[in-house]
DNA sequence: GGGCTGATTGACGTTAACGTTAGAGACTTG
DNA sequence: CAAGTCTCTAACGTTAACGTCAATCAGCCC
């Protein structure tokens, strides 16, 4: 495991302030280390280095897991980096918080605009189903019996 | 106009059954000639030939039209392939009633899904909101003041 | 019959977000 | 000390959805 168990040595004994080495967060977050180091390529995370290793932070971790739900939800890694970093404008510049208040606003206009699509697409869909349910009973057959096959 | 003129001329005078060459369907349904070219490719659009030519029928331009709405919902081509597919299951097989009942369902759960990402992170956002406008506020300024470079 | 316009078929280029070797240190363990 | 494990960098491969030439062909104009 590399240097790692010299580093846990220099720390007391127990948690101390808790760090990760790349697999350990892997794991954890269930992403691959390729996909950490491509975060890091891309400065969503910058890590500290004992010689040519990476060690995570609890901090690091966070910012991952925030990484990965901005994913989840959707957000390129572009949009996830201007957000991150907009949320660490915590110095006191006036300029730095309306920016950021600004962006914050756009993207919540763009949620709200690709909520209604979605919206709207369901209830496309719903129409689209209940024909098909329709068309299914038409022939008296249930459109609730299970098909076989419904695996992956 | 190359053909085409020839192809008017084959029909009495004036509208008949309007159909399009690639270039006035690109022009009206505002899409690059190669994106629909590439549609075809990955056979969402089967455009009748005359000889080379590309001729659009009404059909095509509306299935040119699904596939774009499609698109701005955030739909992949092949989404769309499956969707525009199901959704022209005519036949009264109930096996295919059976199996587009059942995509469509999936698909819903999907954007319900989705519904509910996006859901979540505009009440993030929203707090952050609240969080860097009080900020501006403590600093005796107002968050509505508009900022200038406001373009694009 | 030379030129312009518009259509067609390749085929390589591009962006995003990693996947996938490949080769090489660093360190532990038998 | 050799094997095994974990790490690193470097660099090419991949998918999606087209963009961007390039070369060609067909018809119309004067």
């Amino acid at each position: 495991m590399a240097k790692l168990t010299a580093i846990e040595g220099k720390e007391p004994a127990g948690v101390g302030e808790q760090e990760y080495t790349i697999s350990e967060l892997a794991a954890e977050c269930e992403v691959t280390q390729r996909a950490i180091r491509f975060y890091e390529d891309q400065h969503l995370l910058a890590p500290r280095r004992l010689g040519q290793i990476r060690i995570f932070s609890r901090r690091d971790r966070v910012r991952l897991e925030l990484i990965l739900r901005g994913k989840r939800l959707g957000f390129s890694l572009a949009a996830i980096k201007e957000m991150l970093d907009l949320c660490e404008v915590d110095g006191d510049h006036v300029q730095q918080l309306r920016v950021a208040l600004d962006r914050g606003r756009r993207r919540i206009a763009e949620l709200v605009g690709q909520q209604q699509d979605i919206a709207s697409a369901l209830a496309e869909l719903r129409e689209l189903e209940r024909h098909l349910a329709a068309r299914l009973r038409e022939k008296g057959i249930d459109p609730e019996e299970i098909v076989k096959s419904d695996a992956a």
